[in-house]
DNA sequence: GTGAAAGCGCTAACAT
DNA sequence: ATGTTAGCGCTTTCAC
């Protein structure tokens, strides 16, 4: 049983007060040419006085497009992906097209029965976040590659679209800079293994070490969750491992190794110096001042949204591959002259 | 032109391949009782190996049900609707829906939007977690009361479905916490006037200050950003006030106001004791290590989906209306020996 | 118990 | 330049 409104304003209706067929009004609403002034300012007067809506679901069923698409994150709680969906939303709302955000915690299955529910709905395209181990799974799913773009994670596949950072470069960069500031003994909290923007700032970490001589690194394995921020730097305390300084693969992780070191009763940078990857808000805010490497996650997200309503748009299909610079951003958990720490509560 | 695959399996193949008439199919797929087992199991057997799967468009052109539901937030970077999106999405995805995440920015005009084109695209109901100055145009847009649940923030209306926090007496229990803890100059920063959540603890606030003869209480008006929090405090410390204590509307507010009090190099609690609203992850974490009242963030999201969804299943409509009781969760940032603070950077 | 047929609201040939 | 008509894939009376 439908629960719409009872009675709705159909084409028929225009056509039938404009005194036109339901064609004509179509064609006024498709903006069509083929069709007289006289004639579209009387339809368009009808479609004013019903206030006629053309009903999406009826014209989905027609052409096949429902203006829907989807988001895939990993964990929206992750503060890098609010601030990314809120800038592909806005960018996707000015063409009339919705974004259903959903997570995918990193799973195969979850990623499969988000996009098969999905497409069933009428899913038009995907903008994917997170790719890692479902990279085969959205790509067979969805059949063709012009429905897809990825974002902040680059995907193995090398004829499919995507929009992301210098990972390489911003995580060099940012190595580059500690090791400058004298750091020799650096921690490198990596994530997993299947996301390759972790992997490629994993290479910019030991590229750059490799630079210095003396430099030495250390690298933990983990996820992109505070806990495993918490996890390796306990673990290279307790080892006692001598660094100085300790990046981590993203903001949430940073916020993780934050907490530890707090909690230890170490002061950063003094004891300690800490950064993360991303650039978001919450790094930004002196409770955290977290040095971090700026993404620009609205121009990523904007971007996305652009590529794949340009690739949802065209017959012919060339992926469009974009590797956006990024911004160093130093802040108090690197620089400055090491000022208190906080004990083992608020210290 | 439709971006859809090539060719899809229809109801009229699976009639064919089961020697059988579309409406026994579709009878079979409805669970309807009117079919014989045996044919039922041919159908089925079809279904599965034509591995079918029926188009929600046409149904829902048909049906009017497109179990598409909309979260409306006022802002999804605030940590409080991630935790609450999350919840919601798990809870919706099991029963076949699908959630649109909207930023309302507390704006009328967004409300309508997003609402209108949503209503367009054939929407089945709405979770509103920040209704506001919008109330009466998603009342008005939406025609029935079965197809909205509001939460978070209480609506106005009385006859509509609402799930929500007990935010006054969380707000009274956070309070005479404070007042019995000997702070007698306390400060509240308020959030809209037409966030019935914010007049709620406003009220809880003043109710509480009340019951202590020489409590003093301090109320700034503002919103439920960041900013709110930092330009509160910043005003109140210039006055020099005398407080010592302060209350934010919500976590969000609660961290610029952390920040400003960082800055000037207060310490927390005994300089100044400070508590926010929501019981979100980052205010739970250590380096915030901040006082705030739970509100049980993923019950109220399970609960509105449970609620729309019994409404939207049933005819005849009788209001829920649930407030759910707080719960306070006491840190760093009221209690203890006050640590160091931290100086104007990392202290 | 099962089938035939009439739509749901719209678009796109194909006529005129 | 405009009208007629045949679907899109499904549900649902109404017959048999």
């Amino acid at each position: 049983m439908g629960r719409r409104a009872s009675w709705r304003v159909t084409i028929v209706d225009v056509a039938h007060a404009a005194g036109v067929s339901v064609s004509t009004v179509s064609r006024v609403l498709r903006e069509h040419v083929d069709v007289q002034a006289e004639t579209r300012a009387r339809v368009q007067a009808a479609i004013n006085e019903l206030d006629y809506r053309p009903s999406p679901i009826a014209r989905a069923l027609v052409s096949g497009e429902t203006r829907l698409l989807a988001l895939l994150v990993s964990d929206i709680t992750n503060p890098f992906y609010p601030q990314l969906a809120k800038s592909i939303e806005h960018e996707a709302v000015g063409t009339g097209h919705t974004v259903v955000i959903c997570n995918t915690g990193d799973q195969v299955a979850e990623t499969s029965r988000h996009l098969t529910r999905l497409l069933g709905q009428g899913l038009d395209g995907v903008i994917h976040a997170a790719v890692g181990l479902d990279e085969a799974a959205v790509l067979s799913l969805l059949g063709d590659y012009r429905r897809v773009v990825f974002t902040n994670r680059q995907p193995m596949s090398t004829s499919v679209s995507y929009v992301v950072s210098d990972n390489f470069g911003g995580a060099a960069e940012l190595t580059r800079h500690l090791l400058s500031s004298g750091h020799r003994r650096i921690g490198f909290i990596c994530g997993p293994s299947y996301a390759r923007n972790a992997t490629e700032r994993l290479r910019g970490f030991t590229h750059a070490m490799g630079e210095v001589a003396d430099a030495e690194g250390a690298v933990a394995q983990g996820e992109f969750s505070k806990n495993s921020g918490e996890r390796a730097v306990t673990k290279w305390l307790d080892e006692s491992r001598g660094l100085t300084a300790i990046i981590a693969i993203n903001d949430a992780v940073a916020l993780g190794a934050m907490e530890v070191l707090i909690q230890r009763g170490l002061r950063m940078p003094t004891d300690m110096a800490l950064a993360g990857f991303d650039g978001t808000e919450v790094a930004a805010s002196p409770v955290m001042s977290l040095t971090s490497v700026d993404q620009h996650i609205e121009e990523i997200g904007r971007q996305a949204v652009r590529v794949l309503l340009k690739q949802l748009g065209s017959e012919k299909y060339v992926p469009t591959q974009e590797v956006l610079p990024t911004r160093l951003l130093l802040r108090d958990s690197t620089e400055g002259p090491g000022r208190l720490g906080r004990g083992p509560g608020r210290a």
